[in-house]
DNA sequence: CTTGAAAAAAAGTGCCC
DNA sequence: GGGCACTTTTTTTCAAG
């Protein structure tokens, strides 16, 4: 890991779609050398996976909402149940157990105010061990990336 | 955008380095035809980019925190400044307004906690703007996903 | 153990139907 | 949407530092 893999990986993070080619001369090594070098950060798992970015909004999902929940048991086992019931949904996009008075935070790609108001249903019902939960809805994306700079 | 575009763009926020005779075999349409489809997507924005995701724990970004900041003055111009300001941090990857007593919302990757400690400084110091602001620091990733299902 | 050049294989591209 | 010839890119091979 020196300073050519690392300008690769930040090369990546931007466009995966840039040709071996382009890579190789971005970074002054052949071709070759270039795409060994990709195979090993493939290999290694520092790259997880090359994926398409869509736009939210195109995609039919141009509403974003945070939401926080308290559970009302704390428990390893009931936590983990309440995490896998959330992971199911296709609208959250990410969902973590966090310290603090709130044990879960989740992010929610949605269509729009009904497909809220379907998704809050099966997730804070009755039973499904939520005792509170906030919503904050997105106003504005500031910034929003997948990339960490090496 | 019919049933096959939408099965193209579940496939590519999967993994998008396959190659498009594989993506065509996949949908059941001929090479050309398939790269003429995934081509518009492109042009036409629904597809944003296509990148490399790492995996953060073995890009030295082990650690998640998610904040919550609540601004002293709420103008559209001073908000608008702390977004830049927090905008520029590498370690901030989201960044959003939201509605509610929160102002802004961040979630930062980071190496350890000294990163944090180190981070708090710029964003949350005398004459930031920042009123209070609560971190929650992430235990467990449950989902972290790019796609969004068609 | 890593690099670079060139050949071979595979994929992407554009034009025609 | 499909088929085919053409171009580009990726991948392998192999010799050299």
């Amino acid at each position: 890991m020196d300073q050519i893999d690392r300008k690769l990986l930040n090369l990546l993070q931007e466009d995966a779609s840039r040709t071996n080619a382009d890579l190789a001369d971005a970074v002054g090594l052949s071709p070759s050398s270039c795409l060994r070098r990709i195979r090993r950060l493939k290999s290694t798992g520092i790259i997880d996976r090359i994926v398409a970015i869509l736009r939210p909004a195109k995609a039919g999902r141009g509403m974003k909402a945070l939401v926080t929940v308290e559970l009302e048991h704390h428990g390893e086992q009931q936590t983990r149940r309440f995490l896998d019931l959330v992971t199911k949904e296709a609208a959250v996009i990410q969902a973590y157990s966090v310290s603090g008075e709130t044990d879960v935070a989740l992010m929610l790609h949605l269509k729009d105010m009904e497909a809220f108001d379907a998704l809050c249903d099966p997730l804070f019902r009755e039973g499904s061990n939520v005792a509170r939960y906030h919503t904050m809805f997105v106003i504005r994306t500031a910034k929003e990336t997948t990339a960490i700079p090496m």
